[in-house]
RNA sequence: GCCCAGGUAGCUCAGUUGGUAGAGCAUGCGACUGAAAAUCGCAGUGUCGGUGGUUCGAUUCCACUCCUGGGCA
């Protein structure tokens, strides 16, 4: 039989790590970030990862593991999750990228990768001749692809010309083939999905908690290594808002309200995904909480109970 | 006190040669296969500042009035 891995997913600020913390404390698990950007070096805080302290509390993994001048990606995360989670007694899953999980739970296609030069070309075009007409060419050489993207999507229009220029073969067609399939893992899911309105202060509260652990100078270390702005570390939550204030364009107030913001918007995101992607049997919980200590006793009994069962 | 410019969606505003209105943003819902904290789709909402007048009909024209901003005193 499989071994178990628990997921601890959620909208943004959630207390999905808190959770994971004493989760796996009690356990003796292994919390295995499912963060597409606490991945990167450098930002620590603005990226709400695990203090040291909490890090020295138990095993983490794949936390700040990439220079921020490397994107990962989906493919990356799942192979070095996997050999994480390999050398877990439990694996704990925790963040809010439901790709990645998903990339756990329903495996990926098979597309082999595709060489930078390509990539940058494909991105390239889009931006000089924009999302429609590059659509519009895909149309014409993968009609199978292109019929099931919007002319209005860059980002997915991008990524299937790249795909078909860097391996001879349509996203479609690959996608239609044999890829890695789920993991062999029996999963398992707590949700924690609060209300919005509780999320949003939740957020203003941590962003205040941010500036005040440092934000700023880890954007400025960030800024001081020049990198170009479209890299996904260099578009986190806070960080373009934060370096306008270093450069003199923005008011740390109006910084902090649009950061604010982008972040309640993403919330909403997160929280569709994870109510519509099946990710095992699943414990909801709908309040906001802080860590396993601020649930009811009964709550408590029940969340262990569900993860006892898994094993 | 006088003059000017405004009061229309949660916000910023457009508009209706008189037939009860619409964009952007915000909000809500949804999609999501290698940059996903990304990218994209769909959908609300309005006593059109108030009162009265003209009119078959006023958010639109007229009068008065209240409020806001600017200028002059």
């Amino acid at each position: 039989m499989n071994p178990p891995a628990l997921f601890i997913v959620g909208p943004t600020a959630s207390g999905k790590s808190a959770l994971a913390l004493d989760l796996a404390e009690r356990l003796g698990g292994t919390i295995v970030n499912t963060d597409s950007m606490q991945v990167y070096a450098g930002l620590r805080v603005l990226t709400a990862g695990p203090s040291l302290a909490e890090e020295a509390r138990v095993p983490h993994r794949l936390y700040g593991v990439r220079a921020p001048a490397d994107p990962g990606s989906v493919a990356w995360w799942r192979g070095a999750a996997l050999t994480a989670m390999a050398a877990a007694s439990l694996p704990i899953l925790c963040g809010g990228t439901g790709m990645y999980a998903a990339a756990l739970t329903e495996g990926l296609s098979a597309v082999p990768p595709v060489e930078p030069a390509i990539r940058a070309a494909a991105r390239a075009l889009l931006a000089e001749i924009g999302p429609e007409a590059l659509h519009g060419r895909l149309a014409a050489e993968d009609p199978a692809t292109a019929s099931g993207l919007r002319p209005s999507d860059p980002q997915r229009i991008a990524r299937a010309w790249e795909v078909l220029r860097g391996t001879g073969r349509g996203l479609a067609a690959w996608q239609a083939g044999p890829g890695t399939g789920p993991a062999p893992y029996r999963f398992a899911a707590i949700l924690l999905d609060p209300p919005r309105d509780a999320l949003r202060s939740a957020i203003t509260r941590r962003w205040q908690a941010m500036l005040d652990g440092g934000a700023q100078a880890e954007v400025e270390a960030l800024r001081a290594q020049g990198l170009d702005p479209a890299l996904p570390a260099m578009r986190a939550h806070g960080v373009p808002e934060l370096i306008a204030v270093a450069e003199g364009r923005m008011g740390l107030e109006e910084a902090g309200r649009r950061a604010c913001l982008a972040m309640g918007q993403y919330t909403k995101r997160q929280a569709t995904w994870f109510r519509n992607h099946d990710l095992g049997p699943t414990h909801r919980i709908y309040a906001r909480t802080t860590g396993l200590t601020q649930f009811s006793e009964s709550e408590r009994a029940e969340i262990i109970a569900f993860v006892q069962r898994l094993r």
